[in-house]
DNA sequence: GGTTTACACTAGCGCTTGCTTGGTTGAACT
DNA sequence: AGTTCAACCAAGCAAGCGCTAGTGTAAACC
């Protein structure tokens, strides 16, 4: 087994195992599925990973990680002002959803399926990020540029965002930023955003 | 195999199944273990279903009918305001997503574990909810109650709602009226269940 | 020049999978 | 009394599963 995790090849691996788990689901993704993807026999697979499992939690481990850092790059670069970062927040998730979008649908779907070992160490990056999102949040409560419960709020927010992935198209004319601009619209109706939207109706 | 698609003996199946995909997923869920904790032998499974995608199926289609006609008989009874008729729909998909939970989180996740066949069925039943929801969401953008795209509007409501599939505790003292009022008066600013949080703060 | 290392191969073991087959049972109906 | 029929069972097939063992090879290092 490859000692060095970061290897570049097992990143690339990473990345089409991401792919191939999104079209077709983690259980239902064979090994020799996926060594056929890369190129390679089914055996040599696990040259470079442990077993399946280690598959799928470094397919989880890169698209959080990037999640994480893209977040605070955002808060670092935008404005103070609690409506700046609440925007830069919600842009900087969409973005994540749209680059690493395989990664992140398999990380939304496959949760399950990591033994309790890789989901302890999953979890806490994943308390990390959200932990980011329940200070911006809070400091748009504090601001008064949104009302209600925290805990709610944050999680009613974090499921119109992930759930994006269900219908958003890269394609089409949406840009992420044009969808975070209207979240903050919908949720916080005495900012600039909003005006935006209300005076293009 | 049962012609009667609707033989009590098979909804009870049905429903036991539900159970166990929650718990193990589709894909790892055995016909073997679906036949044990329905206290029958394997075998004896496949005279109440074709095979096994068809359990899957039930399982859809029993979620989603129960929740269009608890979301048809909401909006009869509730008054014929906008936001009443908002907080109608709100609350009965709330409700649905409490009562029938094992379907519809087998719905949300094993979706396209569906045969293209059972995906046409029940996408016909699905899209008849979400015309529900475009509906009440329509009349409320017309009303000036929320702004926004309606495109957008009705998905971001759709996500935050069954997000809460992921955090909702039954147990805990939220009721799902008391999670519908939050989300109404955190899109819509100007509403009695807007001012109720904003004096609550 | 010899050893190590990374990466790949072939072959297949032991087990589980969804599903089929052929047959039994007991209650309901004629 | 005879027939029907839904419901169940025992046994097992063919295919596919994750993973291992042992080997080959070309480049890198001492």
């Amino acid at each position: 087994m490859n000692v060095v995790n970061e290897s570049p090849r097992r990143k690339e691996l990473t990345r089409l195992a991401a792919q191939l788990f999104v079209q077709e689901g983690f259980d239902r993704t064979t090994v020799r599925m996926l060594a056929q993807e890369m190129g390679i026999k089914s055996g040599s697979l696990f040259h470079h990973f442990r077993d399946k499992q280690e598959i799928l939690a470094a397919v989880i481990e890169e698209g959080t990680q990037n999640a994480l850092t893209l977040a605070r790059h955002a808060l670092e670069q935008c404005g103070g002002s609690a409506e700046d970062r609440l925007h830069a927040m919600a842009r900087a998730h969409l973005e994540t959803l749209l680059t690493d979008r395989n990664a992140h649908v398999v990380a939304l779907y496959e949760w399950r399926r990591l033994d309790s070992e890789a989901r302890a160490h999953l979890s806490h990056l994943r308390d990390a990020y959200e932990a980011l999102w329940e200070a911006v949040i809070d400091e748009a409560l504090d601001d008064g540029l949104i009302r209600g419960d925290r805990f709610l709020v944050s999680r009613f927010v974090m499921g119109a965002l992930n759930w994006t992935v269900r219908w958003y198209d890269p394609e089409g004319p949406r840009k992420p930023e044009d969808l975070a601009h209207e979240l903050i619209a919908m949720i916080a109706p005495s900012t600039q955003a909003a005006q935006a939207v209300s005076t293009k109706v």
